[in-house]
Order: C-alpha cells, then sequence, then structure tokens
RNA sequence: CGGGAUGUAGCUCAGAUGGCUAGAGCGCACGCUUUGGGAGCGUGAGGCCGUGGGUUCAAGUCCCACCAUCCCGACCA
C-alpha cells in the first residue's frame, strides 16, 4: 500500500522518468542551472559501466590519459567545421585570479583539440603510431534545454582518441571501439543496440564519417547511446594540428584519426528501457546492488542463515545488501529493495527455515522462486544470469515489436502517429529529404544499419520513400531524444 | 531563443470574491504497541507564502517588475 505513487510509464513516460529518478535517489538537480547531482545509487551505476567498458578499451591498446579543462579558443578555431559545430555551446572563462584573460578559455566541450596539440608534439615517426589515448572526465555543453541523465549542461563520459599511420587501421579502430560499445551495453545494461553509419548531416562536426550504437526506448524514441568517429585527417594536417610524422620511407605523412564517446546519458536509457511502474528494474551486471538479503524476523538462526549466505555471496563476487534493520518492517524493505532495481531479493525467516528453502524474488518480472538453502550461493548466481538474459530478451523483443519497414511515405507517416520507433525506409541520402521528413514526422535519420562487424551494408533496390529517386539504402529513422 | 505554466513546511498540494494565531496528507523526531508487502495510536519539531516595489486601515490573496523552475518547440550526446 502507499508507495510513492509513480506515474504509470505507460501513461507519461516523460513524468515516470523524472519520478522514478527522484524515488530511487539516482540524481537531483543541483543549484546551477542545467546540472544534475549524481547520488550514489546513480554514480555506482556509472562506476560499473566504467568498471565494464574500461577493460574493454585497454584490450584495444587504449591506455588511460588526463588532459586540461581548459582549452585555449585559438586552439578550437583551428579545425574550421569542429568549432563550428561547437561554438554556440561552450562555456567560456574570461577571468582568472582577479583579472581578465588575455585568451579566453573554453571549458571543454570535448577534447580533440586540446589533446592533439600534444598530439602534434608526440608524433614523429611512424614508430610513435599508433598513439591510443582515453580518457574518463567531464565536458561541458551549454545546452538550451535540460534532463536528467539525457541532456545536462555538464556530462561525465570517456573520450577515446586515437592517431594511425594508415586509413586502413584507423578504420579498424573506428569498428572496434563502436563494437566494444555495443558489447557492453548489450551484455551488461541489457539495451539491444542497431550500430551503424550516421548520414552526412548527423556526422560529428569535424569527422568525415560518424558511427553509432542507437538504442530504442518505450516509447518509440531512439536514443544515440554511443558514437565513434572517422575523422579522416581533418584534425591532423598541416593547417590544423600538423599531427606529422616521417614513413618508412622517409616521407612526410599526416596521422589518421578516430575518436569515440559514450557518456552517463546511457544511465537514462537504462532506466528507461527497464524500468516499470513500480520504478527502477536494473540487470544484475550492473546494479550496483545484485542481491537484496531480508531477514523476516529477529532470531539467531534467522539471522545465522543469513550472514551465512551473505558471505557465500560475497566470495562469488556477487554485490549484496544485508537489510537487518528490522526496525523497518518486511514491507518497506521490500519495497526499498524493489524502488533500488535490485534484481533479486531474497527472504529468509521462520517459514523458510522450517522448509530449508529461500524466497528469491526476482524484480523485473515480479515472480517469486524457492530455493534450497544448501548451496544456495551457486543456485542464486544461476538466477542472476537468467535475469541478464532474460532482461536483454524482453527488450530486443520490444524493440522489435517497435521496428517497421515501410515502402511508402504515407506508411511512414502512419506509424509516426502512431507507435514511432525505429522505421527502415529507402532514402535517397540527400539532405533536402532528409530534412522535409523531419519535418513532416519529426523522424530524423538514426543510421544506416551495418550488417556485420566490418562496418558492410547492404545493398537494395529501392525508391526514396519522399523524393521517388531510385536508390540503394534501406536507412534506419526514428525520432530522437 | 519562441510558446505555455508554476513558485505557500523536506515532498505533494489546499488556502474562492483581500480580514484575526497560514492548513492538510505524506515524510521527519520521540514514546508505546507492532513486524511475511511501505503497520497503528499518541506527542512534537518544522514557514522572510520566490524577490522587490505598489494599492489598502489590512496582502499568501489585487497590480507592476524581476528572479527561478517545470512543460512544449528549435539546437544538441
Amino acid at each position: 500500500m502507499a508507495k510513492n505513487q509513480l506515474t504509470p510509464k505507460t501513461v507519461d513516460m516523460s513524468k515516470w522518468y523524472t519520478q522514478v529518478i527522484y524515488q530511487s535517489c539516482l540524481a537531483d538537480y543541483a543549484p546551477v542551472k542545467g546540472c544534475m547531482v549524481i547520488r550514489p545509487n546513480g554514480y555506482e551505476i556509472w562506476e560499473n559501466i566504467h568498471d565494464a567498458l574500461d577493460p574493454l578499451l585497454k584490450n584495444l591498446g587504449i591506455r588511460n590519459a588526463y588532459f586540461p579543462i581548459f582549452i585555449p579558443l585559438s586552439l578550437l578555431n583551428k579545425e574550421a567545421k569542429h568549432i563550428e559545430g561547437f561554438s554556440p555551446e561552450l562555456a567560456i572563462v574570461t577571468h582568472g585570479g582577479g583579472e581578465e584573460l588575455k585568451e579566453k578559455l573554453a571549458i571543454r566541450p570535448t577534447s580533440e583539440t586540446v589533446m592533439y596539440t600534444m598530439y602534434s608534439k608526440w608524433v614523429h615517426s611512424y614508430r610513435d603510431l599508433p598513439l591510443l589515448l582515453n580518457q574518463w572526465n567531464n565536458v561541458v555543453r551549454w545546452e538550451k534545454r535540460t534532463y536528467f541523465f539525457l541532456r545536462t549542461t555538464e556530462f561525465l563520459w570517456q573520450e577515446a582518441h586515437t592517431a594511425h599511420a594508415t586509413h586502413e587501421e584507423a578504420w579498424q579502430m573506428v569498428l572496434d571501439g563502436l563494437s566494444a560499445y555495443k558489447n557492453m551495453v548489450e551484455n551488461y545494461l541489457a539495451i539491444p543496440v542497431i550500430s551503424g553509419k550516421k548520414s552526412a548531416h548527423e556526422t560529428f562536426a569535424g569527422a568525415t564519417l560518424t558511427t553509432t550504437i542507437e538504442a530504442l526506448m518505450p516509447d518509440g524514441k531512439a536514443l544515440q547511446a554511443g558514437t565513434s568517429h572517422d575523422l579522416g585527417q581533418n584534425f591532423s594536417q598541416k593547417t590544423a594540428f600538423d599531427i606529422a610524422f616521417q614513413d618508412q620511407k622517409g616521407n612526410t605523412a599526416y596521422a589518421w584519426q578516430t575518436s569515440f564517446g559514450l557518456s552517463t546519458r546511457i544511465i537514462g536509457a537504462l532506466i528507461m528501457t527497464h524500468g516499470d511502474d513500480d520504478g527502477l528494474v536494473l540487470p544484475p551486471r550492473i546494479a550496483p546492488i545484485q542481491v537484496a538479503i531480508l531477514p523476516a524476523q529477529e532470531s539467531e538462526v534467522v539471522t545465522h542463515v543469513c550472514e551465512k549466505l551473505a558471505e557465500d555471496l560475497k566470495k562469488s563476487g556477487i554485490r549484496i545488501a544485508y537489510l537487518s534493520d528490522l526496525t523497518h518492517s518486511l514491507g518497506w524493505r521490500l519495497n526499498e529493495a524493489e524502488i533500488q532495481g535490485t534484481p533479486l531479493t531474497v527472504v529468509i525467516g521462520e517459514r523458510e527455515l522450517a522448509a530449508k528453502k529461500l524466497t528469491a524474488k526476482i524484480r523485473h518480472n515480479r515472480t517469486e522462486e524457492t530455493v534450497n538453502i544448501e548451496n544456495a550461493d551457486r543456485t542464486i548466481q544461476r538466477i542472476l544470469e537468467t535475469i541478464q538474459e532474460d532482461m536483454y530478451k524482453k527488450a530486443l523483443k520490444n524493440m522489435k515489436e517497435l521496428t517497421t519497414e515501410v515502402q511508402t511515405f504515407e506508411e511512414f507517416e502512419q506509424v509516426m502517429k502512431s507507435k514511432r520507433g525505429f522505421i527502415k525506409a529507402f532514402w535517397c541520402e540527400q539532405e533536402s529529404c532528409e530534412t522535409a521528413i523531419k519535418r513532416e514526422t519529426k523522424a530524423t535519420t538514426r543510421c544506416l544499419p551495418f550488417i556485420n562487424e566490418r562496418g558492410a551494408v547492404s545493398e537494395e533496390k529501392g525508391v526514396c520513400i519522399k523524393c521517388g529517386k531510385e536508390c540503394t539504402h534501406r536507412w534506419l529513422f526514428a525520432q530522437a531524444y
């Protein structure tokens, strides 16, 4: 009874979303416009994302480093499209130490320019390549409108920046980075994604090509979950950052570069994808607490069994919370675990001890299982794995149900007016059609899906749904977050 | 930056046509009784009624300005 009344997810997802975040203490608005405080419950999710993704990046040979938060404006100006893309959303420091600065400093909206200034100093020979660095940091983009996790003025992310001797090698890194994201998002966050390349219009400011992983939210809007860019030689050329080196033949060459990032935005996707009308639901591999253990009564035997289980689970590397405060009723504690999105809650009381079974409550599908007390830790581990799989399957099923292939613009409009979701449609790749579709339906191109890990796309014969011109690519459209 | 709305207790909100000591529910603290789905009763703490100005004998209430926040658009990860 009287649990905090959440707006049902299907009624108003945006209200639901904000309420879940407050209820679960993930974040709060900060006393700075557009900024949020990430509270421990939210930050621990981010730490787990870090712990899952960081080794995947290290496997690609990427090492972590740290570059300054301040970027002299002159550096940002070196790549024309880059500055053009970011200047409207820069925060700029004009004073320091009580004096007006001779050169104003931007707070980084992304670190290409500071990092590549250094890359230019460090790269002289083909032997210095590849240079593969990443940083976990904060960036600031002065957006007009903000939304918890999805769009805040300051956000946390990881940005990897690599420089290579050849374009082939760089392109492989673009794909490897994207695969690392897909791997992490699907296997840890249990969110299915579509990877592909962005249209010219949606390409990152300063890149020659942008690849993306796109997730679909239950309300039928798409969320860009991570991007990986082929920067070509746009930043390395002599007129920009001059990342030049001598190749094996002694000729001067310019580095081929990539950059890729994944932000705290993904936590928004996590909340929306799995949450339900009772609040947050987290997949086990990312949940700060994987198992909550609740004693139903205060008795020596019950306490003993609980503590033993807690110990065993900890030994198996499972993150547990022992909710033993009996001044809170069992119901209160069950709700508490539920609100935190804890994947599995184990209740142990006299009833359980008499039957030599534990009651295991599974959050995401609201079911209950009884588990032998003997070797319960192993059974629980298995259940957690099943939960992880089931949550992914459920999300995948939802994504498929919300994906429609259309042949005509009328069908396209129809889908956008009803269920939205991903729409697969032929597009001639001209910006005029892309803009017109967006204006008339709110849908934008999300990507041209890859059909394999090497970034291949399928070629088919068709006609553009907007202009009717013959074309060969079926693009993925959706209204974007 | 355009359109709409809202600022009263920690939270959600009520305070109609101005009127006496500003209220409720939830939450919080304490006590007793409870403990298998947010328990019950009692007591209590907690308010520059967003800010500034104006009208008036009298303003939470009316007028003006400002500030802040939220929602919807355009910009964006």
